[in-house]
DNA sequence: TATTGTTATACTCTATAACTATA
DNA sequence: TATAGTTATAGAGTATAACAATA
């Protein structure tokens, strides 16, 4: 027994937690790729299809990461054409992000492979433990005041 | 203006692990950069830790990624001084992958950094609730065959 | 001066596939 | 031909920071 202080890696939560996470998003990744697009394309695509328009800055904020990932994104949503910039008259160093219709209805579609995938990564589970997993997550992140988006 | 098939953002469970596993990996990433090293590496360097020799075909099937993968971030942590390869006399195509002792002095180090930040991340949770995460991402992962399965 | 957003730059992580050298 | 491993290429995802326009 030489090293007997140094903990496994199977130890960690943190471990499993990015096995399993990095697994549901390749699975995701997949799915949504026949649509055109990406995990975090779908997740600002998401939060688009709740809002008329938003601020590049709001989104960011939401989405947990900077503008400039942001920016990033939404040029590559509008080169696809389902995603619009437009200027805002109150403010001219402002902007808004909207969906055109192609995107409005792209997230259905979407949303739909999102259930699929979830339900078929997450089919080992009972109902219940699918429940308490959820809960579990839910109080870590209010834990850590974590109440921004990941990529799904 | 009715929506309502297309599920929210925070209905897949999908979403919630991604959220909170990019969280602990993120405060994990920032915990072992003033050892030098990043998350990917910290994984391959534990798994070094725990045999003497190791080909990189293994360590690529037990890491879950592919081999070009394991080669690249292989050569990082050579060009740090940490790992060593070597060919194997037994099969002139096959090489093998090993600590240094800078390497193995520095594994309990990033050990005792994954366990505070593990034990920090999921202090939201109760002792027992965090046996039950652990058996839920297990149950999981092995219904899909993430990982391998844990020794202990 | 501060803020909004874009753009430039740089990494990590990962994959696929071409390639080399054995077997 | 098949296998072990490396290397080349690509792209997602993200950050920091420099920058321009406006407030």
């Amino acid at each position: 027994m030489a090293q007997p202080q140094v903990s496994d890696l199977h130890s960690h939560l943190g471990y499993w937690l990015r096995m399993v996470s990095n697994a549901v998003s390749q699975g995701f990744a997949r799915a949504v790729e026949a649509e055109g697009v990406t995990v975090a394309e779908w997740v600002l695509l998401r939060m688009l299809y709740d809002v008329d328009r938003i601020a590049p800055s709001v989104l960011a904020e939401r989405m947990g990461v900077t503008k400039g990932a942001v920016s990033k994104l939404a040029e590559r949503l509008i080169a696809k054409g389902i995603v619009e910039r437009a200027p805002n008259p109150d403010d001219k160093r402002a902007h808004t992000l909207a969906l055109k219709p192609q995107g409005r209805t792209l997230v259905p579609r979407l949303a739909a492979l999102a259930d699929r995938n979830d339900a078929s990564f997450f089919e080992p589970l009972q109902p219940g433990e699918r429940l308490e997993l959820k809960r579990l997550l839910g109080k870590i992140a209010s834990g850590h005041g974590i109440t921004d988006v990941p990529t799904d």
